[in-house]
DNA sequence: GTGGTCTAGACCACG
DNA sequence: GTGGTCTAGACCACG
């Protein structure tokens, strides 16, 4: 899995790292039981924070994607990842909402704006070379 | 047009009441050429600061849905507001683009993805109270 | 409210303060709505770093017990503490079981045990001097 | 006996299996003068390493629930285990503290939290299908 | 070797 | 002044 990140974002760094974990779980480049490197060993890969990356971990252990042993260190979720609940759906939407309406100013419409969602849940499936 | 803020959130206020102001563009509360309250009676009315109503400002008219006259005042954009370049279409994809992957690991199929995006678009045109 | 802390313990200090403010807040020395100390004030108090006031103070905002905002400081949850649910009352068993075991084991019968557990029940309603 | 480990909890699996083997004693599954599995075989029966079955049987011989013969091996001790003192009832007031303070927090009144203890000692007579 | 905890110190966004 | 993020470096428990 190739970690992508943009350290002029003002995305916070371990948000990028928590998205592109999530990303290549969703690309299916790391599966259910298997192992992601150690907090150290990402940090020096990466070339960033033990710490960063271990809040990264957290959040991702917090979310249901991986499990965290203190001793055999990370993997992802065996049982796979909690699936949507009403809760996930209402953040989602309440995500959406801003990206919505600014585009129908700028007069995107309902088709137009799925059409974007299709082909990126597409870029998915095909190995999700969009990143 | 009713401005909701949640001083709770993580999301910053000036943030929060672009995305309000963009909302009431969408739903048409407000049209192109239509004044906006005065930075100070706004932040009045909000009961926050005045930096954070004109932080706000600041950012809609850098992005082209409002005009900031000395005497005038503020107005929505009499022009429209500027339709979805290249720049906006990536910018897009990149913001729905970990929407999406946390949706894709969290079983959600591309059609009920899609379904929601197009009530959101729906709520819009409706009056918008789903806000 | 008082803060007591020993060092000496193997209890992480981060979790001793998460503790003590659900003690406090148990014997109402602090009420929902009420602030508490800023994370660095009450780091320089303690005199530990303010990672690890942040880090208890993280943990308490998870659990629903305060709101943390950005720029008004930390409050008490003005909702109240998020009632007891299925979740929680499967966690308290799994937590009370090797502490029946034991003292089953150590011959403390039932009523002897459930007594202590009123006692303290008690001293929270009395203002809580155990602590 | 049955162990029963969960190599995904933060609880350490030394812990656990101290827990564990108490449990088992408190159910009446061995009783006093009752030989354990030695370190060997019972590493190896769960597949876990030879000092963390050590650690937890140090443990237990160190809290007088087992003898550690060079020769005759391992025993639960014969005298019975040590009948509760004043060390071990305030050591266990103060393990029960903070999951008081917390019911109380999320509206468990004295009643419901006694009832669960009571559960859990019945749990134990009836041969503790609640582990 | 692994993650967990803690410290010290820095810079930043927000308001 | 507030919390958020990030770094660097240390020590520890576990196995």
């Amino acid at each position: 899995m190739l970690i992508n990140l943009d350290f002029e974002s003002s995305e916070p760094i371990y948000t990028q790292l928590v998205q592109e974990i999530i990303a290549g779980i969703a690309k299916k480049e790391i599966l259910p039981g298997e192992r992601l490197p150690s907090v150290r060993s990402l940090a020096a890969d990466i070339g960033i924070n033990l710490h960063t990356v271990n809040k990264a971990y957290q959040q991702l252990k917090q979310d249901g994607f991986i499990l965290i042993h203190r001793q055999r260190g990370v993997v992802v979720n065996p049982d796979g990842i909690p699936a949507a609940d009403e809760v996930y759906m209402n953040q989602l939407k309440k995500t959406l909402h801003p990206l919505v309406a600014e585009s129908i100013c700028r007069a995107v419409d309902a088709d137009t704006f799925m059409q974007v969602c299709k082909e990126l849940y597409q870029s998915f499936e095909r190995g999700g070379k969009d990143e």
